[in-house]
DNA sequence: CTTTCGATGATCT
DNA sequence: GATCATCGAAAGG
């Protein structure tokens, strides 16, 4: 079985083409969640990537099977939750950055401490909190439970621009994100991004 | 609205 | 020893 497609997005396929399928699908894990809004493609052509310089302890599920969790520690404090893709050379994923909080809102704001669903998940740190993401995720399938992944209904209007929170490669217009949402962790701003058909 | 800074620890050189 | 795919609070305009 070598099809990647969970939920109807294709994971065996360049990061920066599933970074943008995944815009406006469901993510829930243990049934909390939403709609995905915001994502990044990192891979290992990327000086900003975690596997510009092949394999490492840490990245090692980035060069697994595609359609898996990756989950590392952010500056010592923060998980941050990436789905593994497959592309020549290996070593690429999707960093999720913000989603529509609208699964399980109880559980998210008990977990943040936190009423204003707005900045519930407006941030990768933010999401893995209120999804309870953990290193114990890391190297899981998405296609079972804890996690739920289903693609967007209807295509939906995607902007494109650069990353955030990075020091190499910063031009790179691998962010992606849902024009018009408010649950974003940064606005696009106008002349900084491109609308995708 | 903006910028600055401390927290905190794994990872890699 | 430096660098982080971050967050939140605080301070300044």
């Amino acid at each position: 079985m070598a099809s990647g497609r969970i939920g109807d997005i294709e994971f065996d396929a360049p990061s920066d083409a599933v970074a943008r399928a995944l815009i406006g699908a469901t993510l829930l894990v243990d049934g909390v969640g939403g709609r995905i809004v915001e994502t990044e493609a990192y891979d290992e052509t990327d000086p900003a990537s975690h596997t510009f310089n092949g394999p490492t302890k840490r990245n090692a599920h980035m060069y697994g099977p595609p359609g898996h969790a990756y989950v590392y520690r952010s500056y010592g404090l923060h998980w941050c939750l990436n789905f593994v893709c497959r592309e020549p050379g290996h070593g690429a994923g999707v960093l999720l950055r913000a989603i529509e909080p609208t699964d399980g809102l109880a559980e998210m704001r008990a977990r943040r401490r936190l009423e204003d669903a707005r900045i519930l998940c407006a941030g990768p740190g933010r999401l893995t909190e209120a999804l309870g993401i953990t290193l114990a995720h890391g190297g899981l399938r998405l296609d079972r439970p804890p996690f739920f992944l289903q693609a967007a209904a209807e295509p939906l209007e995607v902007l494109a621009g650069p990353r955030i929170g990075i020091s190499k490669a910063v031009d790179a217009p691998w962010r992606f994100g849902l024009a018009g949402s408010r649950f974003l962790s940064k606005p696009f701003p106008r002349g900084t991004a491109r609308a995708l058909k």
